[in-house]
DNA sequence: TGACAAGATGAACGGTGTTCGGTAAATTAC
DNA sequence: GTAATTTACCGAACACCGTTCATCTTGTCA
């Protein structure tokens, strides 16, 4: 049956079409500057169309996020698996995490700087659970990387998991001001060097582990 | 001129008379979710009328923020007072931040969660201006509050004002995780106790700022 | 060739922020 | 006391938005 094949094909296609033309605008304008309409318009087609590939926008918006989150991922596992010291690929870790925020700042501020009921209308489609798959993963990336410091005895703590989850605070506390704060042109919030600020930031996190002499 | 007075009074009278229906549906519902009609409606007016008020629902917003964060100000500067240790001191202002942020969630959320542009359609307003300068007052108490704990000679480090800018970036980190990841009733990921990732925090970020010895 | 199913859509619904011309009342001037 | 003027307000409209659904077209199969 090649003809129903094509026809899935042809499917995906469009899918794919409408999620490419969703990220371009996203990328430029952001989650609620973005309206269905304008994807529509872009691709030329309805924008009744869009529903009968995405349940409503913010499961559009949702799997967009999902795709990108896996290149962090992605970027991370390669990091555990080339840099041997410990210390060094957790640092260097949480540097990327707070790169990738950079680069991707309308994806990273729709996951975690967006209550989810203001764009997530219903729990647990597929896409849903597949992101959430991907977050949990990049999570464990660094849980491993903070235990394979312990065990080097390279950093001291209690425990794993609340400390884990306490850096991550950290570096998302970082990434979201420095997205959402630094760089507003407001002329009378002092913000020193981007750069420094977030050197200064992974200095406080590892010497808020390392153990006491 | 009596007649004057009054009308100004009057007119300040349904100013707040706005503000008051706006917070009220603000704290209940959301940014996005309420909209002018519903203000206008709850104090059976136009929705026009506001307009009068308001240059614009973000102006709106903005003013309510800046009200509510002034308690944070005067919290913080009753601790400065009262409380002589300063590490102590520190330590319970950056609480009260994250306390803070913990009782009024759509208002932080709205301040420091939110891109300007999604919410705030022109600079340098006067009620900008106030919730500016407030905010300011506010990241002065931090400022001071590592100053004396580095002058006491319990805290070390160089730079104060990057030290403080990143020590903000890590309460505002956990703020923002607590209220935007935390209890969303994601049965997937493993939150820790909230009490519990809330000392850890501080207490890694005291440590990261104790002197090596 | 006709029946059927899938894909796409036009038009509508109920909502949004915002603007503007007009109105009615309160104040001032005469 | 009456006319002119200022003020406060509002109805209606504009241009959008996300979403739904009956309808229509079109490719597929018997």
């Amino acid at each position: 049956m090649g003809i129903a094949e094509r026809r899935s094909r042809e499917k995906e296609l469009l899918r794919t079409k409408i999620l490419d033309a969703a990220s371009q605008l996203f990328v430029e304008e952001g989650f609620p500057n973005v309206s269905l309409r304008k994807i529509a318009s872009r691709i030329e087609y309805s924008p009744a169309t869009i529903y009968l590939y995405f349940k409503d926008k913010g499961h559009l918006f949702s799997s967009l996020c999902g795709e990108t989150f896996v290149q962090l991922k992605d970027e991370l596992e390669r990091l555990e698996r080339e840099e041997t010291d410990p210390v060094l690929c957790l640092r260097k870790g949480l540097r990327s995490y707070i790169g990738f925020g950079l680069q991707h700042p309308n994806q990273y501020v729709l996951t975690f700087d967006t209550p989810r009921s203001h764009y997530e209308f219903e729990e647990s489609s597929k896409e849903c659970q597949e992101t959430n798959q991907v977050a949990l993963e990049t999570f464990d990336c660094l849980r491993r990387a903070l235990e394979r410091c312990r065990i080097a005895g390279a950093l001291e703590f209690e425990d794993l998991e609340a400390t884990s989850q306490t850096t991550w605070m950290f570096i998302h506390g970082i990434t979201s001001l420095l997205l959402l704060q630094f760089s507003q042109n407001d002329p009378h919030f002092p913000w020193v060097d981007k750069e420094k600020l977030i050197e200064n930031g992974l200095d406080m996190i590892l010497r808020g582990l390392r153990p006491c002499r």
